[in-house]
DNA sequence: CTGAAAGCGCTTACAG
DNA sequence: CTGAAAGCGCTTACAG
């Protein structure tokens, strides 16, 4: 006997309807019901229509847990990201929902605060709830994730863990920072701030991108000159206001700042203006970020973009492969990026 | 038989261990692992740590699904917005992702792109999935939602839909906004433009802002301006440059702006700083928005800004109330606001 | 084209 | 304190 009869489930007012209720009212068997309202097998006009009369009648809906708890297939995947506040997880989040939907699988955001532990959470908790995760790594390393019993199909965003076995979709961090920092010194820009967060791992996008900073400069025959290497305790608008605040009440001389996120140069606009420094005649500034703020600052800034679509897109491409043929090489993608010039930097050529 | 036996499912390379799998291991019944895992009924310490090992061993996690499937509770609501790039919805989310984690309840964010047919969907739809729905309603209408089958309990976010039966948490637009325009006017402001995106519904923020400045305008013996209530296609920065720029062509006379919108704020700040009008000089300008943007925009903007933590924790509550409680009479909680002065307002008393 | 049975992985009464 | 059975709502082979 059913436990709940035809009672809803105390205290919700919400009427369960069942597939055998569906199969009761059309006076056929479940696996007709279960036919008609998946498309699976042959079933008869006259038979389908009538089935499909009462699950109209009834508002019948299918319990995908139900459904999931035999498909072991959710057609859903967890996104993993430190949170919707960090750089550029807001736009990033939005385009894989958009591109999952058009895929007809459901997203489920989970916050990690980039924090080691709850990075490893996800990874190991989130396997009966959905097909595969991303994850957009801040705290955890390549070692952690070899550890980590190989459970659920899973997809490494933005930064490359060098020796991780995930596949990864990452920005071109180090050759980014380069070329922008190459870009300045073609704008006349001698000493170039580097502004950004650095975590922890020695393999995060932040030191990618001072790899790449350091590399520009000294393929330019300058050096990279630590007191212009500029850690913030976030990356934040108050944080780049802070540091370029404190380095210009130094005195230290610098014409060009080159900043790992959006609202590290936002802060450090504003710092520039209070002290009276134009930009770009005294000093430059670049950002890496996608955000449509950098169109809308006094000056705009120039950006170093990028597409996060595109991102989205292989991730959505590696890890539907990834649930389906399971195991096998570590694949990994390389996104590119542009600079967008903009009033923060000197046009030339 | 088990039909997949001690087999992984086909192609993912992801051992399923059951919890008869750690009941086997462990020497003891399926029962006594599952009072261990849950922390229900009793069980003997000597069992209790041989369980704990056998699912240390094994790496047995629960499939929520099943779990799930049983309890007719998912510990999971679905966070229903048109989109995280609309208005307040990124922050906004993450105040409930944020609250919800420490209620131990998972978030699932459907984007609704603001359409109607799409937001009865999660209504509909989201029932087994879910403990509850949060929809902040666009498009959908009090009519809709009354003919609604009764089904999951959700709470409305955001704006009133007077005779919905649906719980909600709102802001006071109205309020709010006959508040901005009455401090504009006690600013020296004479002519407020408004500038917005109105939905056609007449229950709709816009509505209700449009409402408030109207009444604060009158209330001080003025009256509403039709050539100075403008209509925009979007909420974007775009759409707030171009209809302010398009009003100082026609050289309408104005010397504030209310924007429903942070971004459209934004949008005009440069339309006046292109035109070389001064703010807060020669026009001022206020926002309804929490966005940091505002802080750092050039002017600083003088927002009208509503605590979107109480928003979330209030929904939150409601729902859970609704979860437990069931149907019964409609709930409706108001989120206060406050006006924060900036450099977009000439600064008084 | 349709049905009766067994199963997905877990929990909930019911017995001991 | 522990177990064997039935059930959650659906689908998957297997028969007809």
């Amino acid at each position: 006997m059913s436990q709940r009869g035809e009672q809803a489930p105390a205290g919700s007012g919400r009427p369960v309807v069942r597939m055998r209720d569906v199969a009761a009212a059309a006076g056929v068997s479940v696996k007709t019901v279960s036919n008609v309202v998946n498309g699976t097998g042959q079933v008869r006009d006259a038979t389908g229509r009538r089935v499909r009369a009462a699950v109209e009648e009834l508002g019948y809906r299918p319990n995908p847990l139900a459904r999931g708890l035999n498909a072991l297939a959710t057609d859903t995947i967890t996104l993993a990201v430190p949170g919707l506040g960090y750089g550029y997880c807001a736009p990033l989040v939005a385009e894989v929902f958009d591109l999952a939907e058009a895929r007809g699988i459901s997203v489920v955001v989970e916050p990690t605060g980039g924090e080691r532990e709850r990075e490893l959470g996800v990874l190991r908790d989130r396997s009966g709830l959905c097909d595969g995760v991303l994850l957009m790594p801040a705290a955890v390393t390549a070692a952690d994730l070899a550890a980590l019993p190989s459970g659920t199909p899973a997809v490494l965003l933005g930064a490359h863990l060098e020796s991780s076995p995930l596949d990864t979709v990452a920005f071109q961090d180090r050759a980014a920072a380069e070329a922008a920092v190459r870009f300045l010194l073609e704008c006349g820009a001698r000493r170039v701030v580097l502004l950004g967060e650095f975590g922890q791992s020695a393999a995060g996008a932040a030191a990618q991108r001072s790899a790449g900073h350091r590399r520009a400069l000294e393929a330019a025959g300058h050096r990279q000159d630590p007191a212009l290497v500029l850690r913030t305790p976030a990356s934040s608008r108050e944080a780049g206001h802070e540091a370029v605040r404190r380095l210009l009440a130094e005195g230290t001389g610098f014409d060009a700042v080159l900043a790992l996120e959006d609202p590290l140069a936002h802060g450090a606009l504003r710092a520039l203006r209070s002290a009276g420094r134009d930009v770009p005649g005294q000093v430059q500034v670049v950002a890496f970020g996608n955000d449509e703020d950098a169109e809308y600052a006094v000056p705009s800034l120039t950006a170093v973009r990028a597409d996060l679509r595109t991102m989205a897109r292989h991730a959505l491409d590696l890890l539907a492969a990834r649930v389906r043929d399971g195991a096998g090489g570590r694949r990994q993608v390389d996104i590119p990026f542009t600079i967008i010039q903009r009033e923060s930097t000197i046009s030339h050529g």
